[in-house]
DNA sequence: CGCACTGGGTCA
DNA sequence: TGACCCAGTGCG
């Protein structure tokens, strides 16, 4: 069946609620690992635009599939990044980097197996915001249209190949191939951030996110991690989650964080974590609230993003003003207790918690 | 000892 | 079965 769907939640035709549920359908429901070729093409890419398929494109092409990628590239412009393309070569993708004065600007995702064609047409590029948080039109065409229509995986790319581009195939032994200098590095986090990424996320938190900060120390509730559990949208709010699990068998994708714990006035490392082989868990480190009872179920986070990896977390206790002011920013139900989660701009969240007058000045 | 891991639960 | 929810174990 055909599908369409407008994301973050706005709305769908079927049963996916946005792109990266219709790429689930594609790569992984409708799916056996080692049948035929996946693609895709996008003219941006960042790493956590892929985290949520990198296993699954290396266990297809262990079991003998392939994966074939189009990506923009440049040596001026950000389009895509080392850390994405790096991570699909490992995996055994085929990467091509298109250099073009005018960009390569299409999105469209699919596979081709025995069963015939599928593709997705989408405006999301394989980037964390292209795959939740911005604002796609993705429609999904099942075998049988993609058929209709005479469309071919194998005779568009033959036909990509074929036009007078520069492309290039990094390669990954390589460190000196020039095709490296068309992509960027994002784990420079020096980075300044884009002014749409200057944002705060609103969270409601819950039982799970705030018993062992309510737990005594020594009791057996105060064992374990302490953890807020976010939605996996929100993959686009953090830095790209290069870091894989050295211990355990099941993948993880994790990135250290500098939190700023302001109710706590300490800065400390935290790690965000993505459960990729687990349970999809979506993991924020908030360790050092453990045993401090500053946040119990029903209050607020709000977590700042102030530079590419630093970020500023506070919590505000149901029942007082700026819990009200904040929660009417908590709009995307999540989860099956309740949970509610949202964004607003920094500079609205520094006017709201009084950082900030009207005007914009700092208040000191 | 804290936290990276584990592996269930639960509802749509 | 996807995506949060939950309660630990045991490693370093």
């Amino acid at each position: 069946m055909n599908e369409l769907t407008l994301h973050p939640n706005v709305y769908q035709t079927g049963a996916s609620k946005g792109l990266v549920g219709l790429l689930e359908r594609l790569w992984v429901r409708e799916h056996t690992p080692g049948e035929g070729t996946i693609y895709i093409i996008s003219g941006f890419a960042n790493y956590n635009g892929g985290v949520r398929f990198y296993d699954v494109f290396r266990r297809h092409i262990d079991n003998g599939g392939r994966v074939v990628a189009f990506l923009g590239g440049s040596t001026s412009q950000r389009l895509s990044s080392k850390q994405v393309v790096r991570e699909l070569l490992q995996s055994g993708a085929e990467v091509n980097l298109i250099n073009r004065k005018r960009l390569m600007h299409a999105k469209s995702y699919g596979v081709c197996t025995g069963d015939g064609e599928k593709l997705i047409v989408t405006s999301g590029n394989f980037t964390g915001p292209g795959m939740s948080q911005n604002v796609e039109l993705s429609v999904l065409l099942d075998s049988a249209t993609a058929g209709e229509m005479d469309f071919s995986w194998e005779g568009m790319t033959q036909a990509m190949l074929g036009q007078r581009w520069d492309i290039h195939r990094p390669d990954i032994a390589n460190p000196d191939d020039p095709a490296w200098q068309l992509l960027y590095d994002e784990e420079d986090r020096g980075l300044v951030l884009d002014e749409s990424d200057e944002a705060t996320m609103v969270v409601r938190l819950g039982h799970a996110d705030t018993a062992r900060i309510m737990a005594i120390p020594g009791t057996s509730a105060y064992k374990g991690s302490q953890y807020f559990w976010l939605s996996k949208d929100a993959f686009g709010f953090f830095p790209p989650l290069t870091i894989l699990n050295r211990r355990g068998y099941k993948s993880t994708y994790s990135t250290m964080i500098t939190m700023n714990f302001v109710d706590l006035g300490r800065e400390e490392e935290v790690r965000v974590t993505f459960e990729a082989d687990n349970n999809l868990d979506f993991r924020l480190g908030t360790g050092p609230l453990r045993g401090t009872q500053l946040a119990q179920d029903g209050d607020i986070a709000a977590i700042t993003r102030r530079r590419e990896g630093s970020y500023e977390l506070r919590i505000y206790r149901d029942g007082t003003p700026l819990h009200t002011a904040l929660t009417r920013y908590a709009i995307s139900f999540i989860g099956h207790r309740g949970k509610m989660y949202g964004y607003l701009s920094n500079s609205e969240f520094d006017e709201v918690i009084g950082l900030r007058n009207a005007r914009g000045a700092r208040i000191h």
